[in-house]
DNA sequence: GTGAACTGACACTAGCTTGGTTGCAGTTCG
DNA sequence: CGAACTGCAACCAAGCTAGTGTCAGTTCAC
């Protein structure tokens, strides 16, 4: 939803965007897009108007944005889940396999990390446009 | 938990480990880890043999079975989270979105499972090993 | 300066997932 | 037979996520 978001902002470059358009393209509701726009401007992502015509800009260049900076920006935790509690010190492979598994999950998390970091919101916008300009020629 | 249980049974190759022994070492409990290893027994990594001195094997070598495999055999859906529902067909940006970020997080999600698939259970049980020798060695 | 159109923030809900648990039937073997 | 296992289904509690309602604050057109 974050991606989606800085997309729009990015397609619509020129106007802010309110929440509740960013919601009518998601089907989603209002609040729930500020919440995660929130997210974004405290990454430094995007910045927030307040007050009649306010709503939404990117805060610096589409092509500076890249999917895993929106990411970050929403994403707390680990995607691959650890041990859900601490194993048993006990067991020559309890008390070792927190550690290695840490080091294995987080080579593993930084590869698609990379892998999100190197397709950029601009990116998007344009594959977007190239879709719907085709779509046109095509006769809509 | 897969990883950890995979790990003990290449551990103690030669005997077989009791779901009992198994959840001990993960501070857990026995029906939970029957869970777990049953999808890894359905995706072929290990063997349950029932009865009195029951308990699970491995079903092939150590070093031919990777954390893809033990991800792929217990993780169900993708990790990157897509839309919730689809987004609104009118808008430019929501019809195109979905397949976009598919194509996107799936080359995102490939390149964490290709680096999982990097690492072998072998590799951990060795490391294990080599760990509690050099404690050992340092005087326990 | 009043009201419309926004954001900000908080509290709350429903549904899903996960780890955990209980109970019991089936299997093997001493 | 009975002990020691797996297999399976039902159930529970906690935590997470998307979604919702409400209200206060800000800005601007008139």
């Amino acid at each position: 939803m974050a991606i989606h978001a800085l997309t729009m902002l990015a397609r619509w470059r020129d106007r802010t965007l309110t929440s509740g358009e960013i919601a009518d393209s998601l089907a989603s509701n209002p609040v729930l897009v500020r919440r995660i726009l929130g997210n974004l401007r405290d990454a430094g992502l995007v910045r927030s108007i307040e007050g009649r015509h306010g709503g939404w800009q990117l805060a610096r260049p589409a092509r500076e944005i890249t999917l895993y900076d929106a990411y970050a920006a929403v994403e707390a935790g680990p995607v691959l889940s650890r041990h859900p509690h601490p194993p048993s010190e006990a067991c020559e492979v309890g008390r070792n396999m927190q550690h290695l598994l840490d080091v294995e999950f987080e080579a593993a998390e930084r590869a698609m990390e990379e892998r999100l970091g190197r397709t950029t919101i601009a990116r998007l916008a344009g594959r977007v446009l190239d879709i719907e300009r085709e779509a046109a020629r095509r006769g809509d």
